[in-house]
DNA sequence: ATATTATATAACTAACCAGTTACTTATATG
DNA sequence: CATATAAGTAACTGGTTAGTTATATAATAT
């Protein structure tokens, strides 16, 4: 037997959206049943057209909370101090840790890739990710006048490699420990990759 | 109004085949309707259960026949002549051009991960794949000793480097493309990105 | 205290969908 | 030619699901 709610608008739109987000990153938007979110959030299935009207809406709005996260996490760790080589091995750190830390970010991008960023770009969460990208793109910039990177080096594929390398790293593990028969996911096998994409990356951009 | 079909289990068959692809690389194993299989091979909803005997085991045969095809390719061009580096140059142009060419194997690799290589594993799809990984640590292992590639790289890291860069652009595609604001299924996109990827990697690997 | 309204619930509906049944038709072989 | 059987079809079934309706109750303002 369900216990009843307190009425608490707040805290029901929170539970609704955190239940949603386990089921949307897990089943994608065709899978999940918002009787399952509802049953999860321990709420009537009424309020989730109460609060988000469908479940294509309910779906955007986990998709723009998962990012938004991402966005201060990296807006945060760009401004810290140190040299330009320092800031890189820095990003190159919290990403991957981020984005360890938040599988269900990783589940949004892949559905968000396999539906041709429809949402995504319906809701142009590219202006929410700009400003990381632009900071990164100051970080080699300024590298490159400084004279610790090399003028000749692409930055906009520095900067792709970048992401691809941590993102993907999780987005495939599944697949890839089969294949390489390791478990990606085991702390010790992350940090040796850290250090590895660090050493490459950094061999390959300096002077 | 539909035409009737001419009595050809083996056509019918590979019809069945040929739309279930399409199909569940695009919408997934939940996503996929098997009418809308049946409607797309032009075959009577019927004849799938009769020749695949479910939803699921016909998505595993369509799991099966994109590996399979990828491998062909691989194990060909692995066996391709000329020095070390050159053999790293032509495999990572070929995996390029394959994931290019072929949107269902990376939508296929996608649902797996998504769906923690369930079936990938069920099929025991590493056996498959294998002899390539085998290949490749190969191809290494004997640059090291000739002399062209330095001893105290991770032959490990680098081929799962090389595998991670070749699918991630385009199995992030949609999004990146959004990101760094540029067409990256465009062919002088391609064309530049394999360039680069590879020269980065020979810079690193190289003595 | 009472009226108002935001928040909650149970039960319903219309559409959908995987898999099945009961049946027909084309083709190959003795 | 006859007939066995492989290949095909239409229509159904039982269960599921997104979204709705009608109604109840708790909090708040007056």
């Amino acid at each position: 037997m369900r216990k009843k709610r307190i009425k608490d608008s707040k805290k029901s739109r929170e539970d609704i959206l955190r239940a949603a987000e386990e089921e949307f990153s897990d089943k994608g938007l065709y899978g999940t049943r918002v009787d399952e979110i509802a049953k999860k959030a321990n709420i009537n299935k009424r309020m989730i057209y109460e609060y988000f009207g469908s479940k294509e809406n309910l779906y955007k709005a986990v998709l723009v909370e998962v990012y938004s996260r991402l966005s201060q996490i990296e807006i945060e760790s760009l401004k810290n101090e140190g040299s330009c080589t320092q800031k890189i091995r820095n990003i190159i750190e919290v990403y991957f840790k981020f984005i360890r830390d938040n599988p269900s970010f990783v589940n949004m991008v892949l559905w968000e890739n396999l539906n041709k960023a429809r949402y995504f770009n319906e809701l142009d969460i590219k202006a929410i990710k700009d400003p990381t990208i632009t900071l990164l793109r100051r970080i080699i910039e300024e590298g490159k006048q400084n004279g610790s990177f090399r003028v000749d080096i692409d930055t906009d594929q520095i900067i792709f490699s970048i992401l691809t390398f941590t993102f993907s790293y999780y987005s495939n593990r599944y697949t890839m420990s089969a294949l390489m028969r390791k478990k990606l996911d085991d702390d010790k096998n992350i940090q040796s990759r850290i250090g590895y994409v660090t050493d490459m990356f950094l061999k390959y951009m300096s002077v």
